[in-house]
DNA sequence: AAAGATTGAACTATCAATCTTA
DNA sequence: TAAGATTGATAGTTCAATCTTT
């Protein structure tokens, strides 16, 4: 821990004014980027943002198939969260659950066809709002630029191990 | 809705493999950010991040007295939210529920001894997670472009609507 | 009628414990 | 013993309904 100069009353943290500026601009967009998506999902294709992306996931590997705890790396989940996730899926018909061929612990999930067009109706919508927020008022540059920043963060989180 | 060209099965939006890639960056971050922030608050301070970021904001006011939909706006949270975590709060005796001097429809939290201590305690642990995880990686230059990222896409979002 | 707030129910996520197979 | 997965309990968020004061 360092040596610091300012206490709460002053400034609410040890930062400077524009670090604090900036930061606070990083939280808001932390708490109303994925709030934009999941409403926006959620209205037009009653999904949420994780099942979207299993829906997705599943889509683009062969036989529409993917391993339960590889789903839950794909969309940043613990693996009981994904296994809540496709009970609900499964529940709905938009995937079925099958057991691995040759390793009897794992479980695979399939997408069915009722999943994949709810998907295929979805996603039109959905890459939409993401150009509109993301990709088309930041332009190629600043994407390039945001991804270098999120790869840069991303990097320190791994390195501090949790 | 825009024409396209790709579906699902070549790739997963009908985004350029370039745009893609960043878009994955920026939902991993989504996903982590928030993640790792919470869970240095949760074990170190036991506090969740809406938590401490109504302390927080309660420190920095006169008095050390918000009204509830002041805090709701500040942490970007639904109102029936912040009911629920003042909750919390005041059962643990960081604030208290005073009635608002003027307008009786008004409810005013304010922060008790005990909940600025807890609060000066947790402090310098989350602000050098955020300088650790954010603040030093990018450096004074990325960090003001990372913020003009981000007040462009909440931009967006509000002209959105929603 | 609108604003501020509260309440309880429904939903989702997280955590710890457990079970099976490798 | 570890890996993959499931399960149930707990905690937190969201949603709709309600209440009071303006």
């Amino acid at each position: 821990m360092e040596e610091r100069t300012k206490g709460h009353g002053d400034a609410p943290q040890w930062l400077n004014a524009k670090e604090l500026a900036a930061w606070q601009s990083v939280t808001l967009l932390l708490a109303r980027l994925p709030t934009a998506l999941e409403s926006q999902l959620r209205h037009d294709a009653q999904l949420s943002y994780v099942e979207y992306y299993v829906l997705a996931g599943l889509s683009d590997h062969p036989d529409w198939t993917m391993q339960l705890s590889d789903l839950a790396v794909l969309t940043n989940s613990e693996l009981s969260r994904m296994s809540h996730v496709v009970d609900r899926l499964e529940s709905r018909g938009f995937v079925q659950r099958v057991p691995h061929p040759t390793d009897r612990r794992c479980t695979n999930a399939v997408l069915t066809d009722k999943g994949h067009k709810h998907l295929v109706a979805a996603a039109p919508g959905h890459v939409e709002a993401v150009r509109n927020l993301v990709v088309d008022p930041l332009g190629d540059d600043g994407l390039e630029a945001f991804q270098a920043a999120a790869l840069r963060i991303i990097d320190r989180i791994e390195r501090a191990g949790r």
